[in-house]
DNA sequence: CTGAAAGCGCTTACAG
DNA sequence: CTGAAAGCGCTTACAG
């Protein structure tokens, strides 16, 4: 029962060359706000309130159009919507994968808690590269998101301005700055790597070794790695750079040309909890026991390792923590509170073994 | 340099009670595409055809206005291309969580491809519950995507109806039906519990029992799994069912629940790898020697799994194809193909250990 | 509590 | 190859 005749067929009807032509736009495809409030006998925005601010709504009439939308199926337009409100209601979460979960707890407890609140999650992933990272930046404000979640700090000075030029709240993760754009949730990347090299001096290890990817938050891990040995007197540590994503393969590979390269190491840090699985696989291979004769450290939050490689120390980092606060700081500051805060949650050496 | 003077203040300018109150929209907020026109001295519509269909424009007038775009940094608002072209290039992917990485490679490179062909992913976790999908599907549908992923095939009717009426291409995932709302990727999870109950009949396991998730896809596992075994004689099969997400921990809790119910058990179909693993430490905890006296087969495809658990046997499903294949559909479809295909990836018995 | 008018920033559908 | 006008489906900012 539509309100109006379809305006397709009335230039056809009377063509007068005097009029100006009627312009046609692909006809009706859907739904609209006002097909519902022609059947409530409302005016649209009426409707609109219904959505929006029931709560300025009489009950009757709020109960009236309610019946005609769920009768109709009407679904409204969040993109005409957004347009006019300029709220688009979408938070956009910038990380550089989602596969094998180091980020994936993260996204999981952040858009929960995100739709709790009524924002909908545009994922973009932006791989470890970030060369297309200016490009990526442009698709996603182009949808307007309302706040940012980015995974790492960003890295270019072009970045930084025009992130800080859309006047959203950004919430950088995963990693530690003096100078966040905005807001930040992470810790620092090189005292983890300190912290593992205090770790393996306290344990007598005076041959550690490094497998390590070499994305920034990575080779952040190592330099810290490297100064506090260096403090200790121990330059000479050998290592394997491999490319991410990281994976137990690589890692299995690693650990042979790490050896081959100085035969006498008595442990390894690497970059990520796959890496030391397969650098674990590679070991009991080569006849090596772990970890007396090879301590092996990763890197990561990933549950299985609790249980299946209890031989395996790991710097463990609560992603669902920097996930949910993320939230909380970009929610809080939606809501118009207006603190800028920086939160380190820190991160822990978690050691199973004992022998 | 705007090319009007600011509209709020043309009003106060000249309070005039006979000219009708000039409406003000909050003042502008960023560049718009006149920002753009003015000052490369074209239209509007050229700047847009700069974005949208750069070959119909002249390379220096091309040129000049990239120059004019680089130099604002403006970005193009998608909201109002989305709503004037009824393109939202967007694509909703469904999921009931990306965390423990079993749908996080899919939606990985499936967002990949979809972004390397111009859309962006929104992302929309449905959780276990199903109570909110309803819910759900509004949020989604009100963002207009041109396509939908779902994981799972649609349970209700309602869900069904809505999805088929909407008009665009929906790729089921992860599971299999006779009737697909449209386009389908996925396997049997019937089939799978049957290949289990099979495998365990071959290496001689006549008390098999089982650890499974009570979701959708887990009792349909379980179907598989305990008719089959009917079939074989077997109709007496312990059960611990539990409530998703699954994890280590509660694999962990279940197999001692299990033993308690049935001493004598042979084998354990565990709902997931994660689950798998538990029951593993589980066992060792209990001394019962895996898989000679306790078999133990999982589900899912954690790389992991192939390095630090041999004594398992999984059913491997390769998600990464799925991702693939539901984007392949999907891009397909909206490049205009019209097959509607149902994909069947299959799955495979992975078997490490041989004891 | 409800509504008429204007406007959000683009693109369509012509016309030249 | 370029542009003027109209329209996409909502919400704002009033007014009553």
């Amino acid at each position: 029962m539509p309100n109006k005749e379809p305006s397709a067929t009335v230039g056809a009807d009377l063509p007068d060359a005097a009029a100006p032509a009627r312009r046609v736009r692909g006809g009706p495809k859907g739904l609209r706000i006002t097909d519902v409030a022609a059947q409530a006998g409302v005016a649209p925005i009426t409707v609109s309130r219904v959505f929006n601010s029931p709560e300025t709504v009489a009950p009757e009439t709020l109960e009236r159009v309610r019946q005609v939308v769920q009768k109709l199926g009407y679904v409204p337009n969040r993109l005409a919507g957004g347009l006019s409100s300029s709220r688009s209601r979408l938070i956009a979460a910038i990380v550089p994968t989602i596969a094998h979960s180091l980020f994936s707890d993260t996204i999981q407890v952040f858009s929960e808690a995100m739709s709790r609140a009524g924002y909908q999650v545009l994922l973009a992933l932006s791989g470890y590269d970030g060369s297309s990272e200016e490009a990526l930046l442009d698709a996603v404000l182009s949808r307007r998101p309302e706040g940012v979640l980015l995974t790492g700090v960003a890295h270019t000075d072009s970045l930084r301005a025009r992130l800080a030029n859309v006047g959203i709240p950004i919430v950088e993760t995963w990693d530690m700055t003096e100078q966040p754009i905005d807001m930040l949730v992470g810790f620092s990347h090189y005292q983890t790597g300190v912290a593992v090299a205090e770790h393996f001096l306290q344990t007598n290890r005076r041959k550690p070794a490094l497998v390590s990817a070499n994305d920034e938050r990575a080779l952040a891990r190592r330099r810290g790695f490297r100064e506090r040995l260096a403090r200790a007197g121990i330059d000479d540590i050998p290592e394997v750079l491999v490319a991410p994503p990281s994976s137990v393969a690589i890692g299995k590979a690693a650990l042979p040309r790490l050896i081959e390269e100085a035969r006498h190491i008595d442990a390894v840090f690497c970059g990520s909890d796959l890496l030391a699985i397969g650098a674990l696989s590679a070991a009991r291979q080569l006849g090596l026991s772990v970890p007396s004769q090879l301590a092996i450290c990763g890197f990561g939050d990933l549950e299985f390792a609790t249980e299946t490689t209890p031989q395996l120390t790991s710097v463990h980092v609560d992603g669902t923590r920097i996930g949910l606060t993320a939230a909380r700081c970009l929610l809080d500051r939606l809501a118009g509170s207006a603190q800028n805060k920086v939160t380190d949650v820190g991160f822990g050496i978690i050691r199973r073994a004992t022998t």
